[in-house]
DNA sequence: CCGCTGTGCAACTCTAGGGTTGCACTCGAA
DNA sequence: TTCGAGTGCAACCCTAGAGTTGCACAGCGG
């Protein structure tokens, strides 16, 4: 439950870190609302180079949040749900796991107190 | 859907960020073990200074993941699930999003297919 | 009261990576 | 075959932030 890797070997560390860019989101949402589009055209529609746009593109492909296909000259890229839908699983799972943690420190610090208390009551001496 | 903020004003964006670096991690992952610890006792189990763990936990702090108590002359932190929890459902929601949207456009797409077929087989002079 | 332990603050280094520009290459269309 | 749009590659800035060190300050225990 620490690390985490999705079915196609991708690790959780490269999906958050790709996640991490707001520029690389920005992307995603283009992505999303496309359908498919080009780096090129993608770059259009933010404040920065096409390069700067591949260079995510490359980023979120590795992640596994996009793929790219090539179509003639042009190579086209599709947003891919399964990483994301793996990851926030991921997340969901740990914050589930924590909860559990916290609610049975919280036992323990409970009984604890209660034992220190009986421990006030029946010093040292007894057998 | 593209930001979201959780019922505390943290942004979606600053969890990311802080979730992206594995030394953060690693020490939710501690934290989520010990239930509480203090900075000093965190950098013991990290290849790192208590400095970093400080920052690292300030972070953590900002973006809602982690909470620093007083006791004394040191500073208990503990694991925060609520914000790991939102970020997660974000997440799902967004992937679900995205599932809906490739379904319309792939909809879509063959109903274009259809169309272009037609077409070749009604060339431009009908009416 | 004094010393020890744990925090807090500040300045500084150094690297990862986001962004850019320039150019060479490829493929499709006229 | 030639022109142009689209891509790929490489070298290059520049800043954010991860990490460090040094020191001053606060609180508990003797």
């Amino acid at each position: 439950m620490t690390d985490g890797r999705d079915g196609g070997g991708v690790s959780v560390d490269e999906i958050l870190a790709a996640l991490a860019d707001p520029t690389r989101r920005r992307l995603l949402d283009l992505l999303a609302a496309h359908g498919e589009a080009t780096a090129t055209t993608l770059a259009e529609g933010l404040p920065v180079s096409r390069q700067a746009v591949v260079k995510h593109l490359a980023v979120l492909d590795t992640a596994g949040l996009v793929t790219g296909g090539r179509v003639g000259r042009e190579v086209r890229y599709a947003v891919r749900p399964a990483a994301l839908d793996a990851t926030a699983r991921w997340m969901a799972a740990l914050a589930t796991d924590w909860d559990r943690r916290l609610d049975k420190i919280k036992r323990l610090a409970e009984a604890a107190e209660r034992e220190e208390r009986n421990d006030d009551r029946t010093p040292e001496g007894n057998a």
